[in-house]
DNA sequence: GACTTTATGAGACACATGTATAATCATGAG
DNA sequence: CTCATGATTATACATGTGTCTCATAAAGTC
C-alpha cells in the first residue's frame, strides 16, 4: 500500500515512474488489447508492487491513460463557430465529441466498463469521482446565442437530453445495438441534435405568441 | 468443458440444475453485490464446475439473468396505444423501457459492462452475440402510424436515433454524468423523443410541399 | 564520506477465474 | 432390478488481481 505523493522530494523520480507506466500502458492499449498489470509493468521496467504503488488497480491505471489526454476547452472547440445557430454549434460538439470517441474507442469503452463496475461493486473503494460531466459546459456554450429565447426548464431539458445523444453512450448503441458504422452513427445523431435543438426553440417560440 | 445439452435426456434433471443457478444468481445480484461464480454455485448447491458447463463464464451467467425475465413483446406494449400518434407511441416505448432499465438497474449495468469487456478483450470466445436489439422492433412498430409519411432516409436516421434515446445509455449518461434522479430523466427524454419525431414528421411534410 | 530517507524490487500470500480429468452418483431404458 | 449413460463432484492446475513484507539501492542531508 503506501501511496506515493508525487509533490515531496525525489519528484522527478516519481514523475518519471508514473509516466513509463502511461506510457507502456498507451501503447499496449493502442494495439488492441487489454494489457495485464504485468505486462504493463514489465513494458515500463517497473516491478509490480511499484505499479501498485502508483495505481489503485488496473483499471485505474488503463482510465488514466484516457484522462491523460488534453482535451480542448469548449471555447478552443467553439470558437470558429461564432456566428453559427444553436443547432449548428451543438452539432460542432457532437462532432468533436464523436470523433474523440471514435479515435479512442478502446479507451473509452474501458472507460465505461469501470464506470459500470464502481455502481455494481461499491465495496471498493469510491474515492474517485470518475465521471466528470465535461460535455455539458460544452453544450451550454453551444446553446448560448439562443438561450435567451428558452425558458429555463425547456434549456435544462434541452441541455441534458443533448447530454444523453452525445459521446460514448449513443455510441455504443448505436454501434453494438444497431450495429451501424461509425461514419453513419455520426451522421444521424448530428441529424437529430439539430432537429432537437430546432424544435425545442420552435416550440418556445410557438408557446410565446399567445 | 463440453457443455450440456439442455433437449437431450434427462433434461428435467438439467432444467432444474440452470433454474437453481439463475435463481442463485438473481437472488445475490438483486442483493446489490456482483457475486463470485464460487457464491452463485454454493448457493444453488451446485459444483463451480457444473455451473462452467452451463455457462462460459461468470458474466455469461449474471448476463442471463437479465435476459432470463420475459418481456413483453413489442405488440403488447403498443396495443393500448391504438389511435395514438407516432410521436405517443414512441414515448411509450421509450417509458417502458426506462421503467425496465430503473427496475432492474443492478443487471443492466453488468449487462452494459460485459458488452465493453467483450469488445476490449477480443480474444474471448465472441461466438455469444451478446447485444439484441430488442428495442428497434419496438420503435418500428411505434412509428407504423406515420411510417407513408417518411422517406426510407429518414425514417431509417429517426429510428437508429430513437435508440440511441432509448433504454439504458441514455440512463447512464443522465444518472453518471449528468446526476439526474432516475424519475427526471424519464421526463427528459420522453420529451426529447416525441419533439425529436414530430420534428423530423414535420420536416417531411416541408419538403413535400414544392 | 557517512547517514537517513524512501522509492523500488523480489517474493509470498489470499482469492477469483477458467480449464481439465478422474471418480461418483443419479437417471432412465431394458 | 440391473446397468449403461452422462450429469455431477472433487480436485488440481495455470493465470490474473491486489495486498503485504522485507531487503536493497538510490537520493538528499549532514
Amino acid at each position: 500500500m503506501s501511496r506515493v505523493n508525487l509533490k515531496n522530494g525525489r519528484s522527478n523520480q516519481k514523475l518519471r515512474t508514473r509516466r513509463a507506466l502511461l506510457d507502456a500502458a498507451h501503447q499496449l492499449v493502442s494495439e488492441g488489447h487489454r494489457p495485464t498489470l504485468a505486462t504493463v509493468a514489465k513494458q515500463a521496467l517497473v516491478s509490480r508492487a511499484t505499479a501498485y504503488r502508483y495505481f489503485p488497480n488496473l483499471d485505474a491505471l488503463l482510465l488514466e491513460v484516457l484522462l491523460d489526454k488534453k482535451v480542448a476547452t469548449p471555447e478552443q472547440i467553439l470558437e470558429s463557430a461564432e456566428g453559427e445557430s444553436a443547432a449548428e454549434r451543438a452539432a460542432l460538439v457532437h462532432d468533436f465529441l464523436h470523433e474523440l470517441v471514435a479515435e479512442n474507442e478502446q479507451q473509452f469503452r474501458l472507460f465505461l466498463k469501470a464506470s459500470m463496475e464502481q455502481w455494481v461493486d461499491f465495496s471498493k473503494d469510491s474515492d474517485t469521482p470518475l465521471r466528470s460531466a465535461r460535455r455539458i459546459p460544452m453544450l451550454a456554450l453551444a446553446l448560448e446565442p439562443d438561450r435567451k429565447k428558452l425558458d429555463d426548464e425547456t434549456f435544462e431539458k434541452l441541455l441534458y437530453a443533448l447530454s444523453a445523444m452525445i459521446s460514448i453512450e449513443p455510441f455504443i448503441a448505436l454501434t453494438d445495438v444497431c450495429q451501424i458504422e461509425p461514419e453513419r452513427g455520426k451522421e444521424i445523431m448530428r441529424w437529430a441534435v439539430k432537429l432537437l435543438v430546432n424544435a425545442a426553440l420552435q416550440e418556445a417560440e410557438d408557446s410565446q405568441t399567445f
